[in-house]
DNA sequence: CACACGTGGAG
DNA sequence: TCTCCAAGTGT
């Protein structure tokens, strides 16, 4: 079993089975590539459809966004969670204006640079809007490979180079069937060879699995900390943002002292709002979505 | 390298 | 109920 027989298998079983989503269509521009892409950042694919069709239909250029204020990205972001990428994807646009004529660059060094792009984004859009040749490794990459390669349950808790290296090493040549061995094996650690529970019945590498083949030792429990979330400060700014969110404008602090027990709690998460980009303070005792509008003339706030 | 950073659905 | 986790990035 060579390197490339591997991706020859998942990428034939990717042609018969990917699941239709919009992004992957024929005519998607490279920016609505990138913004599926942030979206999809530890967001499952149901809760960012909807989100990525409304965004992509009001803002279908970085220019288009980058006119309009980071409270109305934070407001189309919705509750698809981590907000600051909705502001870093303003951000992006803005770059993009600035530094690239409107357009999103096909460099992997330009990706790398812009705001909101890491590692695995960067080499998502190369390979998925320009179809260039470069490992694109995510979580599910890493789990694929640790099995079916290294023989592992699991891959460990964060992407090393040695993982793109081991990627690197299992894509065809040409860059096209490349990126489609990218994007299949992606699909794979998605809907087959999932954490919990693989369904090695239906998997295209079930035969040439590693991990299947050394006997299919168990995964040995969480590999990553525990997130807990009830009483964190980050409940709190999500409840603090979700009020906010939901106004027109400015919104007094009485307001949002409303949504927290904890002085202390509260304010440190309102603060860390404010540092993180996504609220300002509007006048005296108010608070506002970064860039909202002010509050009407004459309308007292409540 | 560890940690912070949202949200909601499945098992 | 409660845990786990879903196409990561920035500090």
């Amino acid at each position: 079993m060579t390197e490339q027989s591997f991706a020859d298998r998942v990428s034939r079983w990717y042609e018969q089975n990917a699941r239709d989503l919009p992004w992957r269509g024929p005519d998607v521009s490279p920016w609505a590539i990138l913004v599926s892409e942030v979206m999809l950042q530890q967001t499952p694919v149901v809760r960012v459809l909807p989100v990525w069709e409304a965004w992509l239909a009001r803002w279908p250029v970085p220019a288009a966004l980058a006119a309009e204020s980071p409270a109305d990205a934070i407001r189309m972001w919705g509750r698809l969670g981590y907000p600051r990428r909705a502001v870093r994807l303003h951000e992006c646009a803005v770059a993009l204006v600035d530094r690239h004529g409107g357009e999103v660059p096909d460099r992997l060094d330009q990706l790398l640079a812009l705001p909101g792009v890491g590692t695995y984004t960067a080499r998502a859009v190369a390979a998925f809007a320009f179809g260039q040749r470069h490992p694109v490794v995510d979580t599910n990459v890493r789990r694929v490979v640790a099995r079916a390669v290294a023989g592992e349950p699991d891959a460990g808790p964060t992407t090393r180079p040695a993982d793109l290296v081991a990627t690197e090493e299992l894509l065809p040549v040409e860059p096209a069937a490349a990126a489609l061995a990218s994007a299949a094996f992606m699909e794979l650690g998605a809907v087959v060879c999932t954490a919990r529970s693989p369904r090695c019945a239906v998997c295209p590498v079930e035969p040439v699995c590693a991990w299947r083949a050394s006997g299919q030792e168990a995964p040995t429990g969480p590999t990553r900390r525990p997130q807990r979330y009830a009483g964190t400060d980050r409940q709190v700014r999500g409840l603090l943002l979700a009020v906010l969110r939901e106004a027109t404008g400015p919104v007094p602090r009485p307001r949002l002292d409303q949504v927290w027990a904890d002085d202390v709690q509260r304010s440190r998460a309102l603060a860390g709002l404010v540092t993180d980009g996504l609220v300002e303070p509007a006048g005296e005792a108010a608070y506002r979505l970064v860039g909202d509008a002010p509050a009407p003339a004459g309308q007292p706030l409540t």
